[in-house]
DNA sequence: AGAAGAGAGATTTCGGTTTT
DNA sequence: AAAACCGAAATCTCTCTTCT
């Protein structure tokens, strides 16, 4: 155990992803040993924005249910599937030789081996999620119960009994649950670095990378001072990572050799524990070479002519303020009576300048989730139908111009949330700041520009056809 | 050469005992 | 009574050896 492989880190970094359902949820414990009668277990987690959902996973007599290194063929599935571009129908055709690769095992008939052993738990164990499943597209929480694999189909070397044996030349043809590739083809993903994840030696420190690579890719989206800190209460913690002990000193041990290897490679600076028995928190400080790098946000700058190591540069230490950075160039450079003649040297200008950009959209944005605030006490009270909350939707809307002028309106349409679903259904950026002034400009209605941005995002065609030609 | 087996070493999990 | 300490049983991993 101890020191990665060093040839792998000589190379490019692995780039992968991660469903945030999946991350956040964590619903195949961490425990490598569970007793062989346990076929039902019930649990809370917290997820890293506070939202509780309860989890009960069952498994099959004989079989038993997915757990500990079952994560991993999980992760590999994710990454699977987005390599194969996402198809619609959720069916992923891979060799077992894939898959051990990319879950980072070796490849020697024992690992074949356990490769079928733990596609059988996979596929065989339910999940039922109660509220705590995010559904991206309708911006809530739902309810849902499904097991992550449909249907699995496989070619084996020859079946001697129950025994099915894998081998090198299996090929797999997997469908991953519709939850699941729904979820990801809506875009609920995130980076993740797998040269780092499959580097670590025990399904515990993968298993918490992945998690508070969630909490940390969260603090880059806040923007929050470095280096990055987490605190959790230690009890909860336990859960959301899957430890079943109760016991205070227990979860503790058992979370000391998950942080070892964290701490070893750097991606964690310092953990420290708070506090006594069941009261404990964990603090974590995050190492200084952990920030994730966006590939999104270094394409976004190198597309505006900023050099890749530049854009890099920034992309790792802004994190999303980049976003919020290029909103304003994009801005700037529409002013007609502006003459820029270097719009990368302008725009590398604004990035240093960061702090006082953010700063001024940070205000406004403090003032609208003060609005947002205020309105859900009373929305708390309404029943959650989808169609009333469009319907509120609409209604904030119309509260928001009247109140606040088109401003808000536009900083309550087009988060930077929705900026990024945008873009990723095909609108361009310049074509985003095009929408914002439309609507400052009161040339178009607020509440209809927001009805056609929700038509995009359903139906991207026919949104974009109709939001071109009211530009 | 490659597969199978044996044994040492490390991990994980869990229960009993002492301490606060 | 709760929390921390200690240690042991069970199980897994890695390496070396043996057999076909």
């Amino acid at each position: 155990m101890g020191q990665p492989r060093g040839k792998d880190q000589e190379k490019d970094v692995l780039r992968g992803h991660d469903e945030r359902n999946v991350a956040a949820l964590n619903f195949i414990p961490v425990q490598e040993r569970l007793p062989e009668d346990l076929l039902r277990l019930e649990r809370m987690v917290i997820r890293t924005n506070g939202q509780p959902a309860k989890i009960v996973c069952t498994g099959v007599p004989g079989i038993g249910m997915a757990r500990g290194s079952d994560n991993d063929l999980l992760v590999a599935l994710i990454n699977v599937y987005i390599d194969a571009g996402c198809p619609a129908d959720g069916i992923i055709t891979t060799s077992a030789y894939a898959l051990l690769k990319l879950s980072g095992q070796g490849t020697s008939g024992k690992h074949y081996q356990a490769l079928s052993q733990c596609l059988a738990r996979v596929f065989n164990t339910t999940y039922h999620i109660t509220d705590g499943w995010f559904d991206f597209h309708a911006k809530r929480y739902t309810t849902v119960s499904f097991r992550i694999i449909d249907s699995l189909t496989r070619t084996h070397r020859e079946e001697t009994g129950a025994d099915i044996t894998l081998d090198s030349r299996s090929v797999l043809r997997i469908r991953l649950s519709e939850e699941i590739t729904k979820s990801i083809r809506n875009g609920y993903i995130k980076p993740l670095n797998l040269t780092d994840y499959q580097s670590l030696p025990t399904v515990g420190s993968r298993t918490l990378y992945r998690l508070l690579d969630m909490y940390l890719d969260e603090a880059a989206t806040r923007g929050d001072p470095k280096p990055y800190r987490m605190a959790v209460s230690l009890m909860t913690h336990a859960q959301n990572c899957g430890v079943l002990n109760r016991r205070p000193d227990h979860v503790r041990r058992a979370l000391d050799s998950m942080h070892e290897p964290l701490i070893k490679m750097g991606y964690l600076a310092t953990v420290n524990y708070v506090g006594k028995g069941l009261k404990t928190t964990v603090h974590y400080t995050y190492g200084e070479t952990t920030s994730p790098i966006n590939q999104e946000h270094v394409a976004l700058l190198v597309k505006h002519g900023v050099h890749r190591g530049v854009a890099e540069k920034y992309a790792r230490n802004l994190g999303e303020k980049v976003v919020v950075v290029v909103a304003k160039f994009a801005e700037e450079l529409k002013r007609p009576n502006k003459k820029i003649e270097n719009p990368a040297a302008y725009l590398v200008s604004l990035l240093k300048d960061v702090d006082s950009i953010v700063a001024q959209t940070r205000s406004d944005e403090l003032r609208k989730q003060d609005i947002q605030r205020t309105r859900k006490a009373s929305q708390a009270k309404i029943v959650k139908a989808e169609a009333q909350q469009n319907h509120l939707f609409e209604e904030e809307l119309h509260l928001a111009i009247q109140k606040e002028g088109p401003e808000a309106a536009v900083e309550f349409m087009l988060t930077s949330f929705k900026v990024r679903q945008l873009q990723r259904h095909g609108l361009e950026l310049h074509e985003i700041d095009q929408v914002r002034n439309a609507v400052l400009e009161r040339r178009v209605d607020a509440a209809q520009m927001h009805a056609i941005l929700n038509r995009v995002l359903m139906s991207p065609e026919v949104g974009i056809r109709d939001l071109r030609a009211l530009l």
